[in-house]
DNA sequence: ACCTGAACACCGTTCAAGT
DNA sequence: ACCTGAACACCGTTCAAGT
């Protein structure tokens, strides 16, 4: 006779989120992930074949979150404005998620997870896209490679706290922001 | 009677970045670090109160040697010229010691510790200077945060194969350097 | 002062046993 | 099929004892 579930591969990746966000990751022990669910530590090995496995999973998620964030800009506005507000909810989303954008980009955990690197390529997707239509196809990589490098750049040192010197951090982040898609986009721009 | 010291804290840190870069963050345990320095793993609560000031004593090494790297641009090139060598140099040592230099940014270890900012600020300050004097005062602190956002997003993302479309990275890494330092450097590029 | 072995509470993981 | 308690090897850390 089969015992009844008491919880999902959707539950434990939304717990396991919440535990990282309220407590770092040293609190993300199996363990505690168990209790969290509802159920004990050994269980978990049902659906996941190691806590890299299930650290993985939970990153898959946010991913896919933000995706979704990102898929539909309003498409009867300008290609540098769909870009600059795409840019906007990227860090709307890291600042919402600090450690669980952290998770997403450590690089032991993640790196030649295949499924992983997948999920971030189609998150950058609609990015890409958007570029690809306005600076042509020759030079889309290097130039979403440059705005995903300064993105990435920016959140990950924001919310590592690096940026000491005062000054408002939005308007760095535009004025970072701005540069960069001008810099890419000039010729767009003044048609 | 004093017993004798077998190591130093010197050596520790160099054997943690060898141990880091060669194993992984896996292969750091207390127990290793102190076999690979000849002690046994309680005498290395001796030196550091715990195994995350370790880590952040390696870390502290590792940017006072990047510091030491870009300390010294040869002075009768130009402005823009001394900024691209100093980020091909941060770029190389960043390749170097690729888990070392995650290390330093992983977040959650090393926000909110007093001395690793400092040592990150000092690692940045003549990159700061180069552009202090480039774009005026007002406009240094958002341009170095624009600049130091787009090499750390790069190195991270390449460290972490997160690049998957092939392409020459090296030629991508030059081409939004390129961007970034004439969108902040036009004028003064003229002249 | 620096080093050590023994011990503590914790961790990820396995496994045989229950339903 | 899914859940469980007991057990394993490992970990960071403490401490009393050695020189």
């Amino acid at each position: 006779m089969s015992a009844p579930a008491k919880t999902s591969e959707r539950a434990i990746c939304e717990a396991v989120r919440n535990l990282l966000e309220t407590g770092g990751e040293a609190s993300l022990s199996m363990r505690a992930v168990a209790q969290a669910v509802g159920i004990r530590a050994p269980s978990l090995y049902k659906r996941f074949k190691s806590r890299e496995d299930l650290l993985c999973a939970a990153a898959r998620d946010a991913l896919q979150e933000l995706a979704e964030l990102l898929r539909h800009p309003p498409n009867d506005a300008q290609t540098y404005e769909n870009l600059e507000r795409m840019a906007h909810l990227y860090r709307k989303f890291a600042k919402k998620n600090p450690r669980t954008y952290a998770l997403i980009f450590s690089s032991e955990t993640m790196a030649a997870r295949e499924d992983l690197l997948a999920a971030r390529q189609a998150a950058a997707e609609p990015l890409f896209v958007l570029l690809a239509h306005a600076v042509g196809k020759d030079t889309a990589l290097p130039a979403a490679r440059l705005l995903v490098s300064y993105l990435h750049g920016f959140l990950s040192m924001e919310l590592a706290k690096t940026f000491r010197f005062g000054g408002n951090i939005q308007d760095a982040f535009h004025f970072g922001l701005t540069k960069v898609l001008d810099s890419l986009l000039v010729s767009k721009k003044l048609e």
